[in-house]
DNA sequence: ATGTTATTAAGAGATCAATATCAATACACG
DNA sequence: CGTGTATTGATATTGATCTCTTAATAACAT
């Protein structure tokens, strides 16, 4: 008996169950992100959306960083003694620089040989980071 | 004209600012974190020397945590994502492992080769920190 | 355009580690 | 031994990060 208005929702019933819309503070924190290319605190976020969105809170970088997160397209970045950071998905492993005198962090690619030499006998090595320390090429005042 | 109780407090006045006592429970608490051999979070510290101690409490923890730390015989080990554990001072350089089942922080004796090769260029490198992830002997359930 | 409803901004609230407060305790020195 | 005072335990408070609540806004389908 239900004839009236069925014929899209049910063909699309078990697919789109949730709506999701594309609003100019999500398209903005996820430009930042990926223009960042390389791992943004939330504040980070913060500052660099807002130029573009005045206005912007918090709480709505920390939506949209759920968002990405549970879609895939963002993954976290755990430096000791810091706060999460987050950067786009996708990239190759790799490890991290964070700077003494801004804090910044940057990526580095490549990976030290050999890991798995250091691992104690009995335990199951899984994974590893690296984080180098010092300071980056924009502390340091030199020119590229 | 002080002239009445100022005995020895003349002669030690630049030298013994202060008295520091040795009491029972930050000879536990410094007992703990030698015999544990490996990081320690300060709760993980308030359980262990609770044993010995009951009704130790978390602010004692802290405060010979820092009295350590300014003596130079603790320091801090930060591992990514977490609060900082300490772990006795004065042992050679390393790094450590952490359980993804039991959490707990190792100490793994070596070092990678070649970090600085992974250093952009213009980036000066002035440490690293390297952490293994995995699950520990204990928590693998086999024998030594 | 219009209605539905996901999304937003703002601020209150939750959470957790770490610190400060203060009366009671106990170390160390005479 | 007693006394002065550093230290303690309990708890309130801070500080930082992140989440929830609410009314208002705006994205999207129609």
């Amino acid at each position: 008996m239900r004839t009236e208005k069925n014929r899209s929702k049910d063909t699309v019933a078990k697919t789109a169950p949730r709506a999701k819309r594309r609003t100019k503070q999500r398209s903005v924190i996820q430009r930042v992100l990926l223009e960042a290319n390389r791992p943004l605190s939330p504040h980070d976020i913060l500052r660099a959306a807002q130029v573009k969105t005045p206005g912007l809170g918090i709480a709505t970088v920390y939506r949209a960083i759920h968002t990405m997160m549970a879609e895939g397209t963002l993954v976290s970045v755990a430096v000791p003694g810091e706060a999460p950071r987050y950067e786009t998905a996708g990239k190759e492993h790799h490890h991290h620089f964070q700077c003494r005198e801004c804090d910044d962090v940057f990526d580095i690619q490549g990976c030290p040989p050999d890991i798995n030499k250091l691992v104690p006998k009995g335990f199951r090595l899984e994974g590893h980071q690296v984080v180098l320390y010092g300071v980056c090429l924009p502390c340091t005042g030199m020119p590229a």
